[in-house]
DNA sequence: GGCTGTCGAACGACCGTTCGTTCGCCACCT
DNA sequence: AGGTGGCGAACGAACGGTCGTTCGACAGCC
């Protein structure tokens, strides 16, 4: 029997050839660098040596290549999120464990991450709607570890579980604004010393 | 005695006819929507019900219009957060008043603040430089209030300055990016939520 | 010999900016 | 009061260039 159609959402991104997934990377780095509206296809071309034409082998369009870069990155953190949500462990150590895989995620991918964040709003109203979605199920996730940790009574009662995951979350988008590569502390450090001042405080006990 | 010539920062931003306040407003709102390079002169013209050419009677370039809305942003931040760090009280008090002049600032011009945050990184190199003085000068006054708290005893003496700035301003920063006129808190309440969580942490006391 | 990837020319639309011109308004002069 | 000259604001055409995209031709490889 042959194999049931795969859902849209699960087709390969496109067909993987090398050349392709060079155009997938200097996109990231020229949409973060200058932001998609400011990149134009001859840029695109200029990075791999090409003519402006010669990129629509690869691509349909260049909105489609945004959609690219901002969808695999969405995916980047979700899949991260989803393990430190899942770990058997108290809600604080998971609460950890989130900040630092996505911090580590932003980090080691910072160009898409930077587009994800900052780019997807150009993105048509269909296709936006499609990243919405997964940011609001990564949001729930964040939320439903602030959750557990108050029904565990290890965290307030008192806690504002959407305000908690508002603090977790931009601590993490805001990273990228600030990190350059090769400071001092790593990923683990910065994400841990997050943790650090959310789940304690900055008031002496 | 003749009054002695103004520093070049105190000039007057521009001659503020009221048709050019009107630009000045119109390309807060399309830049923050759309983006700076986004953002066509037609565009602007078309919110205006003018030609593309008549706007040249008012500004001298784009990119000045885009500087004016950008430092215009800073300098709102700047005063708003000036207040708070001057205030006669304890650090906590002043870095929940800071918090809270910080989201109120930023909902109240929405659309600047949205620009200021977004768009800075398009200015040539020498303006973007004059911004980033504005910024350092606003993250030195968190820091300030944090260093303030530590050596009164009311912040653990183990706080990372740096870090717990740093969150404080990714709160404030990221707050333009969820919030949506016409919701049920304000920005007294939201500025507060965020204070509470930073001084007081998760973990039960 | 077909398939893939590239070139390079061309498409129409739009870009930010300039410019000569017009037009209404108001201060000033007689 | 009536004339006049200057001025700010806007028009609308035009500038050279770039935009994203299409397409026929062709080269090299399997």
């Amino acid at each position: 029997m042959a194999p049931v159609a795969e859902k849209l959402t699960d087709l390969p991104r496109s067909a993987p050839s090398p050349r392709r997934a060079e155009l997938g990377r200097a996109a990231a780095r020229l949409f973060s660098e200058r932001g998609y509206h400011g990149t134009s296809m001859q840029h695109l071309a200029d990075a791999l040596g090409l003519q402006r034409g010669s990129l629509y082998a690869h691509i349909g369009s260049k909105q489609e290549l945004l959609f690219e870069v901002v969808d695999e990155g969405a995916d980047r953190f979700l899949e991260r999120g989803r393990a430190a949500v899942h770990m058997a462990a108290p809600a604080a150590t998971r609460l950890r464990q989130l900040l630092i895989s996505h911090i580590e995620t932003a980090i080691e991918h910072l160009d898409a991450a930077t587009v994800f964040l900052n780019e997807w709003r150009y993105l048509p109203e269909d296709l936006r709607a499609s990243i919405q979605i997964k940011r609001d199920r990564y949001e729930e996730m964040v939320r439903s570890i602030v959750t557990d940790g108050i029904a565990a009574g290890d965290f307030r009662s008192d806690a504002d579980v959407s305000f908690a995951a508002r603090l977790v979350l931009s601590a993490g988008n805001w990273t990228y604004a600030w990190y350059r590569p090769g400071g001092e502390l790593g990923p683990k450090e910065i994400g841990e010393r997050f943790a650090e001042l959310l789940i304690r405080g900055l008031e002496v006990a």
